[in-house]
Parts: structure tokens; C-alpha cells; sequence
DNA sequence: AGCTTCACG
DNA sequence: ACGTACGTGAAGCTG
């Protein structure tokens, strides 16, 4: 028999879990996560009978013997409770009893008296550790814990609290629970508290005993907190002979089904009843003044006359996080009804003011990026093949070696096996874990690498295998017969506005070390052209972070045209040499900073981190106001928003998750600085595309990397061409600092940077 | 499919 | 006490 202790991962489900919305915005998360548990169960054990047991949310009786019980927790928020009655729908309709507490009692007592009233043997799935009490040699506890089950039975019990489970109640009656606001008596932790169990029993075993008890100030102690450890003990120990109510099941599809669809819990009907029959989505589908997919139809040579709603387009535009997928589920399921959807989204992006950006900027970009993907970029194949024979050669070596100071043979590309050897075998000390075992990350080594050979092996076997495989390997099966490739630009992937490539991704071309630069050497001007142009912004999230928050030193700085970081190193350090951890934190205060984040990257302490950050936010105030504005704004509205009108909206700015309210603000802080350079950049493909055409140039655009644009130069063009590049770049936004635009010529991606 | 790692801006 | 720098895509492993 299993237990499904319902009313506590009710809880931790909608105060633990990312805040999910169905249409009418009634939240849905702690249905889902419940639904969840509950169905991983059921999946996992199909024979057993699982009851679920829940509150029915009345007074408890404990709060008659110590009114400040629970006292600590906030009253029932409405959209919980609402949640917990469709669980309760749910529950039953899919063939599941639940038993409810009786009046004045709660979910643990129920559960007491199921496991004592019972022969068979019981598993309790639980978020509540008090739980833990009810174990003996039928009864097992599964905690879930951060993702993960913890299963207790009684020597796991043991061997982790040093006291049985019986005696766990006396034990909270001594140390209290905070979760609960069990008081427990004043000065004594769970050390004493464990101690005192161990030697006495249980309270009575103590009280009986209080001369014995040493040292004479824990015994003062205990006399002086003697009522109230009897009270924490009746508080802390679970009853089992309460009345039941059971709630019996009455299996149902139909109206399980119809619960998942009036509720909006889609995923939760698909894993239970699979996939419907839905109509499968067509790559593109023109359809009168509306085309879904504008980029594909073009590519696949359709002429389209005249100005065209792209519906993908405009949904990524409404919402750049949910908009395509919603677009998606309506095109799948109300079957492709392109014009009213399209009409839908018109309005919509009309009474957001959006329209300006959908017309000007995205809707033109379309062109532009049809022909840049149909251009490709030219690989030499040639020296492409002697590279990665080089590096095969040299992994085979590496390996060998390895696996000799290993002392034996084992999967290198296995993060977990390299672990076990690592920290294991050979015994080094492990400094950080992931979810599966022992982290190896990049972090990791460095740390190690010191000290034990066998890591700096590693290190290069990881870099070399990287750039092999991702890179040669990789690259060399997406040359085309042209021998270029042809990477496809997403212009509706990313939350903030950027671009993002793929199939290949040329986005994230290797450069920072020098086997990196041999891969970027391999891009090439191809026949009839003579050099690749590199034209990159410089700086130009932070010259957006000057014009948006208006900050006077920001901006002096950039009209200046000072050395931005050094200038920070003597703002915040007053010396300038402490230029790259000036560096840092104007990064991280792009980023949306936070002094975790900063200790991080600069291996200091957390208190450190946020001194600097202090004295930053000090001298660059309109920064800080700035980004104070952003998160209040945001909240205010749901959404942040970019120099052209782009618009993230940030729900999670309101969520009751630390963690997700957290993130959104960092979210609220960093979206408008990027998502201003992504628009601005776009803005600069179409005077540059625009300027080349209409020029007659042969040169053209190859390739865009989010702050630079990669160009194919004749030689004749190199100069006008430059000068051209530089001036609509630099001119494309009017700001109060100055643009910048770094350009370079080179006979490969490599030497043109 | 999800996790871990690592390449880029 | 918790757990986080922002935004991506590709590869291999694991279950």
C-alpha cells in the first residue's frame, strides 16, 4: 500500500515550483507538480494501491493545546485552495480513493491511523520529515527531496538520527520544529537534544531521571522547560485513531479529459492519455492579405508580391517566450484558420503600439536573411580533413595515456564514469556535485589541475574532442555541393530579440584559444570574392546601458571614448589597474547582477562582491535607479521593454518562488539592454543590405554573430565598403553616446578579427 | 528526453 | 538556509 501524503507536496508543489498560467490565468503549477508525483507513483509501482490522503483544511485540534501552532504559516492563499479541489476532481477520476481527516485533525493523523489499522505493508511518499516517526519494520517513508526520493525504512532511520523512530517525537518535543513553530524548550539543539534520547528514552526516561542529567545547566534548563516539552511532544506526535472520511474513486476518462481541457492542463492529458490526432503543422502556408513562415515559403521559391503578415512573426512578437508555440496549438488544433488567427494577431500587436517594430524591423529582416542563408559561407575542406587528422591523432594519444594513470580503460566522454575514476579510484577530493554523481566541469579541473596530472590530460582531451567532434566533424557534414554552408538564422527562438543559428550553429565559432582560431581560419571568401570583413560594435550593450539609465558618468565616459573598463577600475577601485575586475561587474551589472554571481567569477567572497557592487551602484546612480525603475516598471506592467518597443513580458517578476522572482528580475534588468542591441544590430543589416544593393556592390552580408556582421568584400570594394559598413552601423540609432564599430579585413574569419 | 559539458555573444 | 550571474545550440551519455 502506498500513502500519498497529498497535503504537504500540495504545498511544496505551489510554493516550490515555476508558477505555470492556464488561459484565464488561474495558476496551475501546484496541480501540475502534484499530478506529477503522484502519477511517477503510479507509473512506477502499477500493482500497488495507492490512496492519497488530504486536509480538509479546518482548525486543528493542536491549536487548542498551543494557539501559536502553525502560526508561522501564511493563511491559505485563494488560488491553492482553488487548486486543491480540482486535484481532488482529478484524484478520484482517474481511480484513486483519498481519505480525508476527520474534523479538528490533520492529514499526518490520518495517515497514523491507515498505517496502524492496516496488515499489509505501507510506503508513505512525503515532503514532511515528521512523517519519520510512523516507520517500524512495515512501515517505510519516502522523502522527496530537491527532485530526488529519499526511501527510509528503519535502519536507514538509524543510522542517519542515531535514535529510533519511535523516539523521534520526543525528540522534537526537546529541539522543536521551526516549520512548524513547535517550540520545543529554549536552549537545547539537536545535539542535546539526541544525546538526551539516546540516554533516557523519551521525556518521561528524563524527567524520571533529571538528577542524572549533566551538565547542570541542561538540566536547569529541562526543569525550567518541562511543560513546554510535554506540550512540543503533543504537538509533534501523530495520532492514529482518528476518524476517517473517505472520498472512494469513481474511475472516469471522459471527465479527466474534460478537467485537463477546462483547466489548461494539456501536458498532464497527453502523458496520461497520449497524442490526439492533431494536424500536422505545414512548413509554410500562404494564405490571401496573411503567410505562416515567410522565410521558409521564400526559400522554397515562392514569389510573394506586396507586403504579407508573417502569423510566426507576430506571435514572436506578442510574446517571444510562449507566442510561437500558442500559435502552434491553435494552427494544430482549429486547423489552420491562418486569416482570423492573423486578423487576431494584427490587433493585438496594434493596441500594444508593437506594429511599428513588426513593420520596420523583423518583417523586412525576413529578406535579408533568406538571402544570407542561401549565400552560406565557404569552408576549406582541404585544410579542414589535415586539422582533424592532427587532432584525431593526438586524442588517440591522449587517451592512451589517461587510461595508463588510470589504470584502466573506461568511456572518457562519460562525465560520470571520469568521476568515479577521478574521485574514486584514484581519490582525489571531490569539490562540487551535479544531480547524477560528481561534477568534472571545466570549474572543476582548473581546481584540480595542480595537483594531479591526470587532469590536465583531461582538460586538453575535453578542448580537443570539443573542437573535433562540434566543430570538424560537424562542420565538414553540412558542406553543401556549393562547398559553403548554410546555416539557418531563428528569427523567433530567442526570449530577448537576438537571432539565434543552427544546423550549423555559426553563432559560436570557436576564438578565445588558438586551436579556436584554427577552426575560424576555415571560413573562407569563396571564388569571386577576396576577403572576409569582421564589422563588430564595440561595447555596445554597455553604450546602451549609458543612453537607457542616462547615467552622466556612463555617458561622459563613451562620448570621451574612454577605456570603459579602466574607467570603472578607478570609479569603483580608485586604481585603474584593477581593470579586468572592473570587467566583470560591468558585465554582471548587464547581466542583472547579483554578488553570487560576481564572487563567482571572480573568486572572492560573496561579501566582497557585494561591497563592489555597493560602490558601483554609488557612483553610477542613474544605474542604479535605472535598474530599480526596470524591476518596478516591470512588475507594474508584466513586461520590460527595448529602445524599438520589443517587449519580454516577465510573469515571474510576481512569483511567490524566490528563486523564479529572482531570475525574472535579472531577466527584467539584462532584456532591454539586449534585446536594444539586437535590435539596433537588425536595424544595421537593413541599411547595410539596403546601401550594398543599391549601390550595385558585389559584397554582401554573410553572416550576423549578435554584435558583429561578417561580410564577403571584393577587392576593388574593400575601402568604399568599409566606409560604408562603418557609417550605417554607427548611424542606425540615434543615442546620447556614440556608436563604435570595429572593422576588419582578412583572407579568413580568423584574420579578419 | 533530460542531464552535463562547453562553444559563442 | 536557500540558490542565482544574461542569452543561445550541439554533442555525448544515460535510462
Amino acid at each position: 500500500m502506498v500513502i500519498i501524503d497529498g497535503s504537504s507536496i500540495l504545498y511544496r508543489s505551489y510554493y516550490g515550483l515555476p508558477d505555470l498560467m492556464n488561459e484565464r490565468g488561474e495558476s496551475t503549477g501546484a496541480i501540475v507538480g502534484f499530478m506529477n508525483e503522484l502519477l511517477k507513483e503510479k507509473n512506477e509501482n502499477p500493482n500497488d494501491k495507492i490512496i492519497v490522503v488530504m486536509d480538509r483544511g479546518g482548525g486543528s485540534k493542536r491549536k487548542e493545546i498551543y494557539s501559536d501552532y502553525k502560526n508561522n504559516r501564511p493563511i491559505m492563499p485563494e488560488d491553492l485552495r482553488r487548486q486543491g479541489h480540482v486535484i481532488r476532481e482529478l484524484v478520484n477520476a482517474i481511480g484513486i480513493n483519498i481519505v480525508y481527516a476527520a474534523e479538528g485533525s490533520e492529514g499526518d493523523d490520518a495517515i497514523g491511523t491507515l498505517c496502524k489499522n492496516t496488515d499489509e505493508s505501507v510506503k508513505i511518499v512525503t515532503v514532511d520529515a515528521d512523517m519519520l516517526q510512523l516507520i517500524n519494520d512495515k512501515i517505510k517513508v519516502e522523502l522527496l527531496r530537491k527532485g530526488k526520493r529519499e526511501l527510509y525504512d528503519e535502519t536507514r532511520f538509524e543510522n542517519e538520527f542515531e535514535i529510533k523512530p519511535s523516539q523521534f517525537a520526543d525528540y522534537k518535543g526537546l529541539r522543536g520544529d521551526t516549520s512548524d513553530n513547535i517550540p520545543g524548550v529554549t536552549g537545547i539543539g539537536s545535539i542535546t537534544a539526541r544525546r538526551l534520547i539516546q540516554s533516557f528514552e523519551n521525556l518521561d526516561g528524563i524527567y524520571k531521571n533529571i538528577g542524572l542529567v549533566k551538565p547542570s545547566r541542561i538540566r536547569e534548563i529541562l526543569k525550567a522547560g518541562k511543560e513546554t516539552a510535554y506540550m512540543s511532544l503533543e504537538l509533534a506526535k501523530i495520532e492514529v485513531d482518528t476518524a476517517l472520511d473517505w472520498s472512494k474513486a469513481a474511475e472516469n476518462e471522459t471527465k479527466v479529459k474534460d478537467i485537463c481541457e477546462r483547466e489548461g492542463l494539456l501536458s498532464l492529458k497527453v502523458r496520461l492519455y497520449g497524442k490526439e490526432e492533431s494536424v500536422k503543422l505545414p512548413d509554410y502556408e500562404i494564405a490571401g492579405k496573411y503567410v505562416y513562415r515567410l522565410k521558409t515559403a521564400l526559400k522554397a521559391g515562392e514569389k510573394i508580391e506586396g507586403k504579407k503578415y508573417d502569423l510566426e512573426l507576430m506571435a514572436y512578437i506578442l510574446d517571444a517566450e510562449r507566442g510561437v508555440k500558442k500559435l502552434e496549438g491553435q494552427l494544430a488544433v482549429k486547423g489552420r484558420l491562418i486569416e482570423n488567427i492573423g486578423q487576431r494577431l494584427e490587433s493585438e500587436l496594434q493596441a500594444g503600439n508593437e506594429m511599428e517594430l513588426y513593420e520596420k524591423i523583423e518583417l523586412p529582416l525576413v529578406k535579408v536573411l533568406t538571402d544570407m542563408e542561401e549565400r552560406g559561407i565557404k569552408i576549406n575542406l582541404d585544410r579542414l580533413q589535415k586539422e582533424n587528422a592532427i587532432m584525431s591523432k593526438e586524442l588517440v594519444k591522449l587517451e592512451n595515456q589517461i587510461y595508463e594513470i588510470a589504470g584502466r580503460v573506461f568511456n572518457l566522454n562519460s562525465a560520470q564514469q571520469l568521476g568515479k575514476i577521478l574521485f574514486e579510484v584514484m581519490g582525489i577530493e571531490p569539490l562540487k556535485r551535479t544531480k547524477g554523481g560528481y561534477s568534472t566541469d571545466a570549474e572543476v579541473l582548473r581546481q584540480l589541475e595542480g595537483q594531479y596530472p591526470i587532469v590536465r590530460q583531461v582538460q586538453r582531451y575535453r578542448q580537443v574532442f570539443k573542437l573535433k567532434r562540434t566543430y570538424l566533424d560537424g562542420l565538414e557534414s553540412q558542406i553543401s555541393s556549393d562547398g559553403r554552408v548554410h546555416t539557418t538564422f531563428n528569427q523567433t527562438q530567442t526570449a530577448t530579440g537576438r537571432l539565434s543559428s543552427s544546423d550549423p550553429n555559426l553563432q559560436n565559432i570557436p576564438v578565445r584559444t588558438e586551436e579556436g582560431k584554427i577552426i575560424r581560419s576555415l571560413f573562407e571568401a569563396g571564388e569571386g570574392y577576396d576577403c572576409l570583413m569582421s564589422a563588430d560594435y564595440s561595447q555596445i550593450e554597455l553604450r546602451i546601458l549609458a543612453h537607457l539609465s542616462n547615467d552622466e558618468r556612463l555617458i561622459e565616459a563613451f562620448k570621451h571614448d574612454d577605456d570603459i573598463h579602466r574607467r570603472t577600475a578607478e570609479e569603483v577601485f580608485g586604481d585603474g589597474n584593477l581593470r579586468n575586475r572592473a570587467k566583470a561587474i560591468n558585465y554582471g551589472i548587464v547581466y542583472g547582477i547579483s554578488d553570487y554571481g560576481l564572487a563567482k567569477q571572480l573568486d572572492i567572497n560573496r561579501k566582497e562582491a557585494g561591497e563592489y557592487i555597493e560602490q558601483y551602484l554609488t557612483k553610477y546612480s542613474g544605474v542604479k535607479n535605472y535598474m530599480n525603475r526596470l524591476i518596478e516598471e516591470g512588475r507594474q506592467l508584466g513586461y520590460v521593454e527595448t529602445m524599438y518597443g520589443r517587449r519580454r513580458q516577465l510573469p515571474g517578476l510576481e512569483s511567490k518562488n524566490q528563486n523564479a522572482r529572482h531570475l525574472a528580475e535579472r531577466q527584467a534588468m539584462n532584456s532591454p539592454i539586449q534585446g536594444s542591441a539586437a535590435d539596433i544590430i537588425k536595424l544595421a543589416m537593413l541599411a547595410v543590405e539596403h546601401e550594398l544593393k543599391c549601390g550595385n556592390y558585389k559584397s554582401r552580408i554573410l553572416l550576423q554573430v549578435h554584435d558583429e556582421l561578417v561580410l564577403e568584400i571584393v577587392k576593388s570594394e574593400i575601402e568604399t565598403v568599409t566606409e560604408l559598413v562603418r557609417h550605417e552601423m554607427e548611424s542606425v540609432a540615434q543615442m546620447k553616446v556614440p556608436l563604435k564599430v570595429d572593422i576588419k579585413c582578412g583572407k579568413n574569419w580568423a584574420e579578419a578579427k
